[in-house]
DNA sequence: GAATTCGCTCTACGTTTGTTGAGTGAAATC
DNA sequence: GATTTCACTCAACAAACGTAGAGCGAATTC
């Protein structure tokens, strides 16, 4: 059997892909704590323990790396709903899972740390995530101020999880996501369908 | 008389005095627009039409300069009050205040968009902005979740201020602050106080 | 088993960065 | 009016950056 996690006869695909992966895994992880900007090739390169020229031959260039490395999925279930009272509930349940499982949680910081000095990233974050996420949030609306309503969801959310996650405030870094939900819910819910 | 606005006999102090003005106001600009690590000294003291070695001597560092640059006034006002209904519109008055104010917002603008990415940046709003913030507010709502209300309504206005005037999301950049205020004042009351 | 592909490393280029120290000329001091 | 102070400029440094190209050695192909 060729063995598919062993260290024995390494083929060439496996190599290359293991490569592949250690790079992404590294670039996500500076990205995520120090941003674009401050995040070098050769750091990544570093804790990756793979050869800096590697990542450029692999990648193309720094960009393109953080392209590949930097994602915050759209949440594609739960804010198209007929009822729109479950909406800040599904909102704010997204933002939790993705950053609250330690797997997806540095690709989505990766791109929300450089969101507001890399152009690539803001655009990203600006048309991509909230953009799409803003439609979908609107249609579930409805009504004339649907799409602003939608916008402020996204805002307030957006902000809980760069003061939880990003700028570590003390005192919402450490809070239960239940007494999130519980305070926080309600208030979203006010945006959704207010006056 | 000696001329106090006019070029005439600019005397040693007048001179110093303009210059770390005009420092101070390009650095402002472009660190608001750029972020720290994408400014560099000499785009400042272009901007300034200055020399880069004056910047130094004036400020000592890059990260002097900054620190001189950037800041975001605490407000002092409305923040500690009897009455806890009017603290959402004194917070959300004050983020428009300080954004919608042209000669204000560069100073602000600048401390928020490296908050992602420059330690001294992310320190000082934790730790100064929303943390002397987040105690006032937090003194003024009172009871066992005080903090943690605190905390959000904080995040919610961070949230605003990030995708309005930084990110640039179209519907709230565009959107008059009446209608933010009418839509946003109900569910920050509700983070006050609710069951 | 020879030829070839290809993942990978080594070395280095050119640019940009923050920062420094010597030098200059005019304002301030006496 | 000579001396000193000081805002300011010029030139350059050392380090770090993204990136490119030649070469090596093992896996793959024939």
């Amino acid at each position: 059997m060729s063995g598919d996690t062993d260290q024995a006869s390494p083929t060439r695909a496996e190599r290359r892909h293991r490569s592949e992966a250690a790079i992404l895994t590294a670039a996500r992880a500076l990205f995520a704590e120090h941003g674009f900007e401050r995040t070098t090739i050769r750091a990544v390169a570093d804790r990756a323990e793979v050869d800096p020229a590697l990542v450029m031959q692999n990648f193309g260039s720094k960009n393109a790396l953080f392209e590949a490395a930097a994602r915050w999925a759209v949440p594609t279930e739960g804010l198209v709903l007929a009822d729109r009272s479950e909406l800040p509930r599904a909102a704010l349940q997204h933002v939790l899972d993705s950053f609250d499982d330690v797997d997806r949680r540095p690709e989505a910081e990766a791109l929300l740390r450089s969101a507001l000095t890399h152009p690539a990233a803001q655009a990203q974050l600006r048309d991509h995530v909230m953009g799409e996420t803003q439609e979908r949030v609107a249609a579930t609306i409805g009504g004339p101020d649907a799409e602003l309503r939608a916008a402020l969801l996204n805002a307030c959310t957006l902000g809980l999880t760069i003061s939880r996650y990003l700028i570590g405030v003390q005192v919402l870094a450490d809070a239960d996501p239940r007494d999130l939900k519980r305070i926080l819910e309600p208030a979203l819910e006010s945006i959704v369908d207010s006056p």
